[in-house]
DNA sequence: CGGGGCGTTGACCTATGTCAAGACCTGTGG
DNA sequence: CCACAGGTCTTGACATAGGTCAACGCCCCG
């Protein structure tokens, strides 16, 4: 059962706006859990029975179609909310969330969402701002999808993982979790090949440093310019 | 000031579940507005100052980029929830909506959500599970545009309209509301070059028959097929 | 030390975008 | 009632971004 410092998560933005007895009361009834790397926190069309909150790591929300086809919707890192299904009226998951890095969550029984957002309606807001932030996000890739050129579309995807999750080293912003040049094809909808080629380039103009599962932007701003097809 | 039959709106899908009386008290707080054909509901950007929904017609959602890019994120017909940016969090409209034929919604002015969604939860609920439906579709399209041929993309584009606002007639479904290639080429992240050719490669088939902003589905089952890669 | 997963690169092919020209409607104004 | 103008659609010719296929090198782990 939870046994952890409150301070952690109240300035989550789940949290945004309770009390600190509030806090306490919903943490109350959750559960403490741990994910290693690369096992599912819950997996698509599954019943949804919990939904959860990412205390600590990256976890990676993939979307999987009959013919095997993998498509990664998005990263999310500590403070997301997750498996909020019941929230818009659906009872089973629409994808399913892996560990990128080994996690913890605090799982709550989807049963008691009702009685807790009414309890707190100001947590439900904040769920459903998440919501909302995440349909914008979705529709901005749909845009990117249909306009932009794939060496774009990379590169807008790797600025948003430095943004989400970069962590400043001497060498420039580093992505803090394993990410392979596949998990990048799969944000972006082309082909490892080709992300392979578009990093070399890239690695040559000084743009970025990267490796195996690993990615370093050297020059975010030039990183920029190229996602915005520029020069 | 509103005065129309109660009966119209009490089978829609965001007063499932609410009272006749419950209905009578939300509509008594709107307004009912027409807006011509091609005539902006709201526009993208503009303070969201009221939500809507849409009585009558079928209603263009698009986005533009800053460089002149339309994309047209959906169409929605009546029955629809629109400009509910302030449920998800925000204060100003994501997107422009334009009315494809003449339209007649209601329109209740933003701050007033706050109490209507204290006093109808129900009218709340209905309204995240637009949103989360929403979310669900836009990852829908994410997928589509990430792996699939343009050629599927654009037949379910077409099947995605016949299923919203398609009429049966002898020739087959047809499309209730004027469509250009433009249109569709927009919806799916092409042009309409090809989006041409393939209504016209289509029609020598019979599995369309189009003319100037109008497309009948004669053969909605190959279409189908068409749309899974399947042939 | 061997094997599997990841990454790199070259050669080639093709779906689809771009460019260009023209045909066809439809509604409007004379 | 006719002719014109502007928007819509069609089609061909061509160019190319990026996918596919193939082969190989490099790590890292067991």
């Amino acid at each position: 059962m939870a046994r952890f410092d409150r301070s952690i998560v109240a300035d989550m933005d789940a949290f945004a706006g309770l009390s600190s007895d509030d806090i306490d009361v919903v943490l109350a009834r959750a559960n403490s859990v741990r994910v290693a790397k690369d096992k599912a926190v819950f997996s698509q069309d599954e019943a949804a029975e919990r939904f959860f909150l990412l205390l600590d790591g990256v976890v990676r929300v993939v979307q999987t179609t009959r013919d095997g086809h993998q498509v990664i919707a998005r990263y999310l890192g500590a403070g997301s909310i997750i498996g909020i299904a019941p929230a818009i009226g659906r009872t089973t998951y629409p994808a399913s969330a892996e560990a990128a890095v080994d996690c913890v969550v605090l799982a709550w029984p989807m049963s008691i969402w009702p009685e807790l957002s009414d309890r707190f309606p100001q947590l439900a807001a904040n769920t459903y701002k998440a919501v909302g932030m995440r349909l914008a996000e979705t529709q901005e890739r749909v845009i990117e999808l249909s306009i932009a050129q794939v060496e774009q579309r990379v590169a807008n995807a790797v600025l948003r993982l430095i943004r989400q999750t970069g962590k400043k080293t001497e060498e420039g912003i580093i992505i803090e979790f394993p990410i392979s040049r596949q998990d990048i094809a799969e944000m972006t909808g082309t082909t490892l090949h080709t992300v392979s080629r578009l990093l070399s380039a890239w690695e040559s103009d000084g743009v970025v440093s990267s490796g195996r599962q690993k990615i370093t932007v050297t020059d975010p701003h030039k990183l920029m310019l190229i996602g915005q097809g520029k020069p």
